[in-house]
DNA sequence: GACGCGTGGGT
DNA sequence: TACCCAAGCGT
């Protein structure tokens, strides 16, 4: 890791902010507001995730959760389907029972300060000091994607940046930052600009240097290495893996699986899944006497962050004349009408729909 | 420090 | 297509 030096810092902050009131962005839906549970909510749901897919789940989720003791009050079981689709869903486990722990241990409100704020499930530092920042103004700094690609170009931080030294020349660097603005900066435009400016500007594949209001002190502008900048990691080939599910459908129901936390989809449902057709089918016969083996669907993959999966979903109806078995511990057969309320992964929603809406 | 944890969009 | 990633955190 190494950094350049002699870099202008004494104006970084107050530029920024200057230029997030003028071009940033003002009427996301969780600005405007100085409600903790708001911002906390938004940071959260946008943790490794597009603004653009945030906002619907981020309105759906508020009306039906309007604040801590509403959510705090909820179970897992109602949570979850207003995160299924969004993926990361220890995000809405740990949502849950922050929220259970704030009425518990902070009378049934956020703590001010980021440090305490912190010590909370599911928020670590960075979300931690936006909550503070959006919330009460604190002079704490963010460190998320956005950030780093700003600070390791404009400073010029070289190294990945998920290593420990060069994470802390940045977090370094963005105290560095504050400590050098005026006491009156505007923690909140100033927050907001770093990501504006992330998102709007100093994009990955081509940032717009031109249009960015610190091209003329930013060191990778300087020396042309934009595009070297943050330090790219060297990527590893992720495995594949074979998964057949199983559509069992008994008169109108569906058999789903709750999936265990921590794992894959935890807290969610799934369709049962086998490795093979001969378990499947083994499992098919269990459920009951059908007349026809399952029928194999249109298989599809879907690629997660460390593996990718190939998935078969094999179709078979559970005769009436059967025995309808293996309810409960973990499974249950749910009504088609009701899948548009249940908490399914997007892939297992991708079968159900293509079936039956 | 490495890994587990989703999904959809951009190139 | 295949790959890169996007407002990270927990273990």
């Amino acid at each position: 890791m190494t950094s350049s030096s002699g870099t202008p810092l004494a104006d970084f902050a107050s530029t920024i902010v200057q230029w997030q009131q003028e071009h940033g962005r003002h009427h996301l839906p969780w600005q405007g507001t100085r409600d903790p549970y708001r911002i906390w909510l938004s940071e959260i749901m946008l943790q490794q995730t597009q603004v653009a897919t945030v906002i619907g789940y981020y309105e759906r989720f508020l009306q039906r959760f309007p604040d801590i003791a509403a959510l705090a009050a909820a179970s897992q079981d109602e949570v979850m389907p207003y995160w299924a689709g969004l993926g990361y869903y220890a995000r809405a486990r740990n949502l849950h029972r922050c929220a259970q722990t704030l009425v518990a241990q902070w009378n049934g409100r956020f703590p001010e300060q980021s440090a305490d704020i912190a010590t909370l499930p599911g928020i670590g530092p960075s979300t931690a000091a936006a909550i503070a920042a959006f919330a009460h103004g604190e002079r704490s700094p963010i460190m998320d994607g956005n950030v780093k690609r700003v600070f390791t170009r404009y400073f010029g931080i070289h190294g990945i940046t998920s290593e420990r030294a060069t994470e802390k020349a940045l977090w370094e660097q963005a105290h560095a930052a504050l400590a050098c603005a005026p006491a009156s900066l505007d923690m909140i435009a100033y927050t907001q600009g770093l990501m504006d400016l992330g998102s709007q500007r100093c994009t990955r594949g081509r940032p717009a240097c031109a249009a960015c209001p610190l091209q003329a002190g930013c060191y990778a502008r300087r020396n042309a290495c934009q595009h070297e900048l943050p330090t790219p990691k060297k990527k590893k080939a992720i495995p594949e893996r074979l998964c057949l599910m199983l559509v069992a459908r008994h008169n109108d129901h569906i058999l789903l699986e709750r999936q265990p936390s921590p794992g894959i989809w935890g807290g969610l449902w799934s369709l049962p899944k086998y490795e093979d057709r001969l378990t499947l089918e083994a499992a098919s016969l269990a459920l009951g006497m059908s007349g026809a083996p399952p029928q194999k669907m249109a298989a599809f993959s879907h690629t997660f962050t460390h593996f990718k999966l190939h998935i078969e979903p094999w179709y078979t109806e559970v005769g009436s004349g059967g025995a309808v078995m293996e309810v409960g511990k973990g499974r249950s057969w749910t009504a088609i009408g009701e899948l548009s309320e249940t908490a399914l992964p997007a892939p297992v929603r991708k079968i159900l729909d293509g079936l039956f809406f």
